[in-house]
DNA sequence: CTTATGATTAGA
DNA sequence: CTAATCATAAGA
């Protein structure tokens, strides 16, 4: 790779500031989310990885959802404002990592399911433990401990931060397939609400 | 109170 | 293929 393209690559563009950004359907906002930057401001330095794979969770409806079976201590967040960070621990030990969509008080949101982390690697590494840079970010569980999101960060701004989103390279294609884990969900499992950069060396899985 | 299970992962 | 591991939700 040329010093001009690894500059450019690495570049974080425009944080998203507009609330309305977030105030969309979540199949939109998750198209938008591919390419773009998440971004981890801590103590100990910034944690940014570009997002590759990610999950639409519709409201009510969607068999697959958290918010399709009622308002909890849990989901809460989801009914909240779109923009705010939905994070759960599932299996006991991994936390995933949603973004809330709109519109308006649909509960729905955008689980984060792979990044390429750009700066902040070894920051990355050290909440990881020593594993292969295209796997350090890859699945949800595997995404939250790389960027150091648990739930503490529940109901996170990310307008306001210390998680955001800022703009990046639009991938060129965007493939869509089935959820991965919710072989539950009847004809929901089915729906081709999955959107992953196609043959990203970051993804989760084909 | 008890109990089943999950938007997962690593390892055999 | 399965164990790990616990917050959550649902049921008694």
């Amino acid at each position: 790779m040329s010093r001009a393209a690894a500059a450019a690559s690495s570049e974080i563009g425009a944080f998203v500031e507009r609330r309305d950004w977030f105030d969309r359907p979540s199949v939109t906002v998750a198209r938008d989310l591919l390419g773009m930057w998440l971004v981890h401001d801590r103590a100990q330095g910034r944690i940014a990885g570009r997002i590759v794979e990610v999950e639409a969770y519709q409201g009510p409806e969607d068999l697959a959802a958290h918010s399709a079976r009622g308002r909890t201590a849990r989901n809460e967040v989801m009914f909240g404002r779109p923009g705010h960070l939905y994070v759960y621990l599932i299996y006991g030990l991994h936390h995933c990592a949603n973004v809330v969509c709109g519109p308006g008080d649909k509960p729905e949101a955008v689980l984060l399911r792979a990044a390429a982390i750009g700066p902040g690697v070894e920051l990355a590494r050290m909440a990881r433990g020593d594993v292969a840079p295209t796997r350090l970010a890859a699945g949800p569980g595997n995404l939250g401990a790389a960027f150091g999101i648990d739930r503490r960060l529940n109901g996170a701004d990310l307008v306001a931060g210390p998680v955001r989103l800022a703009a990046g390279p639009r991938p060129s294609r965007i493939a869509r397939t089935p959820r991965v884990g919710v072989a539950y969900a009847g004809r929901w499992a089915r729906r081709p609400l999955r959107f992953v950069i196609p043959d990203d060396p970051h993804r989760s899985r084909p």
